[in-house]
DNA sequence: TGTAATATAGAAACGGTTTTCAGGTTGCGC
DNA sequence: GCGCAACCTGAAAACCGTTTCTATATTACA
């Protein structure tokens, strides 16, 4: 590949008066301006990202780490983050954690090798000492989707108890007193904020004993939502609804009743959480809760590039908030 | 960030020295080892990629192009590709071109100023010329999913028009006769391949008269198919089967049906093509020709790397096979 | 005539790593 | 105890694109 020098000496000119025509810094008269650029043409010249990020001390590039990239919610947040990087003339380090937080740890530690500008950080189980290692080598951070407390750090995050809470007093008031519930990992606070909301609700109307399972993890299995629901749906008394609180689960739930011959929403109203793009194509259409994700992506990126070069500013920290979608899934119980 | 100079002054040695630790290449002593890896440690050093991948020539960095990060295909190839590239200790520029050969054409300038040791593509449109840039420049490629004629490059296909070809014959020994076809873009031409595979099964059975939609891009939209069905099943007379051409499309051909009251496959059988995630667990569980996509991603990654620092061996050409799977969403004609 | 703006080149410095070379020290066989 | 090989270490140069500093030179205009 050619360098800087060999455009200069085809151009006849000085690698400083090169340097002047990519940047569009100091003066340059039309001429040598124009065999430069012939030159750079003729010889296909690409300048170098990996000199000009050391020189400058910065790459434009930006790390983003999420815990499973074929996974409808992620896949949606990484599309979002990656197209308002471009955007912005920036580039993405792509990482599939796994949700495992050895290989977050060991993602973590490439892109410090990699000097990014910054880290989109979707954190995975035990994140504290990853996001830590971050914080120490000064690298700004966003946080988006799942908190992780005691940081001085940028956060997107979603309203998930609200949103819980919101869809479950939705069931109360159709009317429906048995709802079993489909819950998330531990390890994820959003899960744990919806579980809360959901038991808020429940125990606003009196109800203390909701049957329920709670999955050890989120990878992409819409399988778990169906073992849940098989779970659910084998007990006395029969939920009249199943609140699942990820929409990949909801999936599994749907399948469930279908296989059991339980109409939806008519003998089971199901209700899911997150609004991915499947879930206005189910059938029926799945009633869930909305996250934006698209803007989730976007603003956490915008939130990174503002902070990057500006460490003075101070760390921004947004709570969006949720809205319940109402679809043909759920109705008043038989 | 600390630099090798301030962990050699740390660790009273020469940057040879560090570097050496660090590479496990050339003699070191146990002594002057610990010393190194300490002072590594206590300083928090991180070696910077960028010094030594200019230096070496070669970054350990592939670029990774789709056509759209959030779609349930291409992001599973995605992340099949990322998982291999991560087992390889490479990582990814992950770009998604949004079916556009303008921001293509941007990526690939991109990739190259980043000095990518090798760039894994899903082409776009009219990629003939951005991919012939990168071969010019020397940079290995691989083709993935959508083949573009005329270059020596490797490829990792799929056997598309057999696939559409096989399921055209398994409606047609259902019974079916009047068949509904949801093509895709003509400038994918995996779509044109389906197409044909259809076209000649249904020649054999002697129709040639099949209504059709070809829709003009495959970006995700469920609504694409939605539509297109609704268009389908206006006409007289009615299709007894429907074949769309990707599983994202036969879901909105699924919710056109429900809608309209067609019972499927009673009254009307339903096919896709990819097999993406979600096709297992929609309702009914959607009869679908299985393309091998982990495979695929994982095979197109090992491939690319086995040919990077070996410019010298032949581009390897693979076309794999697809898979019937028959699931509950075709039936006999009523 | 003087001053300011415009225009260009040469050379040095920067950044972190790796390699080369050159000079050391052991250890072992004879 | 000599020679040779293996082992160990450091100094210095090289890698590449950008920036910056200095040094000229030309043009424009007051």
């Amino acid at each position: 590949m050619p360098t800087i020098r060999e455009v200069a000496d085809q151009a006849r000119v000085s690698v400083a008066t090169v340097s002047r025509v990519i940047n569009k810094s100091g003066y340059v008269s039309i001429d040598l301006q124009e065999r430069v650029e012939n030159a750079m043409r003729s010889l296909n010249y690409h300048p170098s990202a990996l000199a000009r990020s050391l020189r400058r001390q910065e790459t434009q590039t930006i790390g983003v780490l999420v815990p499973q990239l074929n996974h409808p919610f992620f896949s949606t947040l990484a599309y979002a983050i990656e197209k308002t990087l471009f955007d912005a003339e920036y580039r993405a380090f792509m990482c599939s954690a796994e949700e495992d937080p050895l290989r977050e740890c060991a993602y973590i530690d490439m892109l410090l090798r990699q000097r990014v500008d910054g880290v989109i950080l979707v954190p995975t189980g035990q994140s504290a000492s990853n996001l830590g290692r971050l914080i120490e080598q000064g690298v700004p951070v966003v946080l988006v989707d799942r908190d992780v407390p005691g940081f001085n750090v940028s956060r997107v995050l979603c309203n998930n108890e609200r949103g819980a809470y919101e869809a479950t007093r939705h069931l109360l008031a159709l009317g429906h007193r048995h709802i079993g519930m489909i819950g998330g990992p531990e390890y994820s606070p959003p899960m744990r904020a919806r579980v809360n909301g959901v038991r808020a609700a429940l125990a606003e109307a009196g109800i203390h004993d909701t049957p329920q399972v709670l999955v050890p993890h989120t990878l992409y299995h819409v399988e778990t939502g169906y073992n849940a629901a098989m779970q659910l749906l084998k007990a006395e008394p029969l939920p009249t609804a199943i609140f699942a609180l990820t929409d990949v689960m909801a999936m599994g739930v749907l399948r469930a009743a279908n296989e059991l011959g339980l109409r939806v929403p008519e003998q089971l109203s199901v209700m899911g959480f997150d609004d991915t793009p499947m879930a206005a194509y189910s059938i029926p259409e799945l009633t869930t809760v909305r996250q934006p994700i698209f803007e989730m992506g976007q603003l956490a990126t915008r939130v990174l590039l503002e902070r990057i070069g500006h460490a003075e500013l101070p760390v921004a920290q947004y709570m969006l908030d949720t809205c319940l979608i109402e679809r043909a899934s759920t109705a008043p119980p038989a």
